[in-house]
DNA sequence: AATTTATATTGTAATATTGCAATATAATAA
DNA sequence: TTATTATATTGCAATATTACAATATAAATT
């Protein structure tokens, strides 16, 4: 016990959920929310950026990137992360999926 | 060591990691297009549509209900949920305006 | 080559999550 | 009142996550 029983749910439910796990964090949606407001791609600012030690955004970043949340492209010695759109995309379709089929729903 | 910073992060970023944390398990994933699917506002029939525990089931209803994703009404001695469309609206808003952020953005 | 700079990895302690058997609760039915 | 039915809670074992100090790696600079 204790693990998550993965084999039992459809793909696109572990997709989901897997999207959705890597965002269950403040310092992750805190680090999604740098990678918005700053122009350029910057990279380790987000250690200075964040109130955690620079192991604990390296290992939220890691989880960030597992989860194809965003993309991190080497740049001389720093390393340049971003968004990558698409895990995004996925996640509004998924829930504007939800909306629409709830419109027809009456709810108890 | 070993708990989540909560207090160094905005109301916002712990809101919303707070709603996909909720969704970040495949089975409450599960949970949320069952409850979709279903016409009339089905409970325990929960139970023999996942391969999971009734108290294993239970337990996830209750941290959707934490979140608010998900809405119970007693109906005797079942009880009706349902999923509270605001939560999931919130959400489809905060992924939307990422989207609309990134527009401008070229990634590195 | 030695140093600096930027990031990743390892190891570990604290805490949280997952899953379920056993049990409790609470409303209805007999 | 005593089942029955539906759901919740408790307790616990297995596992996962969070956070960070210490250390490693790897590219750039001196």
């Amino acid at each position: 016990m204790g693990a998550t029983k993965t084999e039992h749910f459809t793909d696109n439910q572990n997709e989901i959920s897997m999207l959705t796990k890597a965002l269950g964090h403040p310092a992750r949606i805190a680090i999604i929310e740098y990678l918005i407001s700053v122009d350029t791609c910057i990279c380790g600012d987000i250690v200075n950026e964040l109130p955690l030690a620079q192991p604990t955004v390296s290992q939220h970043l890691k989880e960030l990137k597992n989860a194809r949340l965003i993309k991190g492209s080497i740049e001389g010695t720093a390393i340049c992360y971003c968004i990558d759109e698409k895990s995004i995309e996925k996640l509004i379709n998924y829930f504007s999926n939800i909306t629409t089929k709830l419109k027809s729903k009456t709810c108890c």
